[in-house]
DNA sequence: TGTCTACACTTACGCCGTAAGTACGTCAAT
DNA sequence: ATTGACGTACTTACGGCGTAAGTGTAGACA
């Protein structure tokens, strides 16, 4: 029988935490109650005395994932939502399993929470009223989540590796979608073009249109 | 034995097509490969005849989802991405598993790359330079998953079951989250709010501001 | 010292995706 | 009319999954 009493106490924290390491480097897919139980030395169900359920592991995964982002600061709304926005992107992307899982979980942790409301303050205190406030937050993270999504997805880094996959994909058939093949060869093929810089551009053209509604503002 | 003569022969079509019949119904998770063999009264092996893998699956299910969004028409560029944008909010809302597995996808099917050549085209057509084009499809897109990437996950449709569940959920911990629980107060609990509508709004920030780049234009 | 509690353990069940091999209906060529 | 190849559905089996249920033991406190 294994010696037991030399362990160092699971915790739900170090359990939730091992399971993000693992979504990280092996995929969601690969994180299972036996995998994670092997790598904190475990039999799997006793991770079932820290955490209720997969489910409630996942939403505490989520909740992980908040907690590492940079809330908005600053007496700048713009720039404060800039720079917070930018650290969603990039704590999301480290961890590409969460915007997916995203879409599955509706109990949101307390980091959530208290992110959300951070975000909230921000926009209010640069003089938003609430409902101006409440459309910026949802046109912000839609934006922010939706980009992720699909940056995440894709299965190439640079612009190079991009129009070469587009080229192999659309194939013979790029007389079929023109606009397409027009785009891989003048846009995406350029040096030093990326996807992600994208990101920065639509994030503009939102807080663009939110300050011009903030100023000349008919305050709905 | 049964009899097996008289069977309407199975096809991708109609596998992948009661797959997402089941998914929509019964949801993602319950849809397996024996589930839906039975439910086309048909051994889970069979399947394989005219799928390669259960990924492969899920890629029809996608493309076919995206065949069902309309395709963007009409010589006003902003009207036809308004018209294509609601379509796809409606699909991708009506086939909630969609969005999230969106993001374990890489390799778009034939209705995926029609709709996004499509979309590229009515902004070419509307005078959007190749640059402005991309960077209007990435935002538009961008905005258009992430908001029913949230939308399909709220587990509440109309503004007084969202407000009873906000209130439930801060709890005690109102004073914990104040921004919070103003935009509960004060908004969320109006007689016949929605989230659902803020997609407009969100929508109409990123198109005014694009006509503004379009017209202005420095041609990026 | 004795009892209680917390926590990790074992076992077992019914699912899952799919590899491998088999049987049969259909149809073109003989 | 017979044959043979092909397409398709079938059966069996394997290793892995989440987790219900029950067991054993080390440490804390009386």
């Amino acid at each position: 029988m294994v010696d037991r009493g030399r362990r160092v106490g699971l915790t739900r924290d170090r359990v939730v935490a091992e399971a993000v390491a693992i979504a990280d480097v092996e995929g969601l897919a690969a994180l299972s109650m036996r995998r994670l139980g092997k790598a904190l030395d475990v039999e799997a169900m006793s991770l079932y005395n820290h955490v209720t359920d997969k489910d409630d592991l996942l939403d505490g995964m989520i909740d992980a994932v908040f907690a590492r982002i940079d809330l908005p600061s600053g007496a700048d709304w713009r720039e404060a939502m800039v720079r917070r926005a930018h650290s969603a992107r990039e704590v999301l992307n480290r961890h590409r399993w969460a915007v997916g899982l995203m879409e599955s979980r509706t109990t949101p942790g307390l980091a959530t929470l208290r992110h959300h409301d951070a975000v909230l303050g921000a926009l209010r205190s640069g003089g938003f009223s609430v409902a101006l406030a409440a459309h910026a937050f949802s046109a912000i993270d839609s934006y922010l989540y939706g980009f992720v999504l699909q940056e995440t997805s894709l299965p190439f880094d640079t612009g190079e590796q991009a129009a070469e996959l587009a080229q192999t994909m659309l194939g013979d058939q790029a007389a079929q979608f023109p606009h397409l093949a027009e785009l891989t060869v003048e846009h995406v093929r350029q040096e030093g073009y990326e996807f992600g810089s994208e990101f920065g551009y639509g994030l503009d053209l939102i807080l663009d249109a939110l300050a011009r509604r903030l100023t000349s503002s008919p305050p709905d």
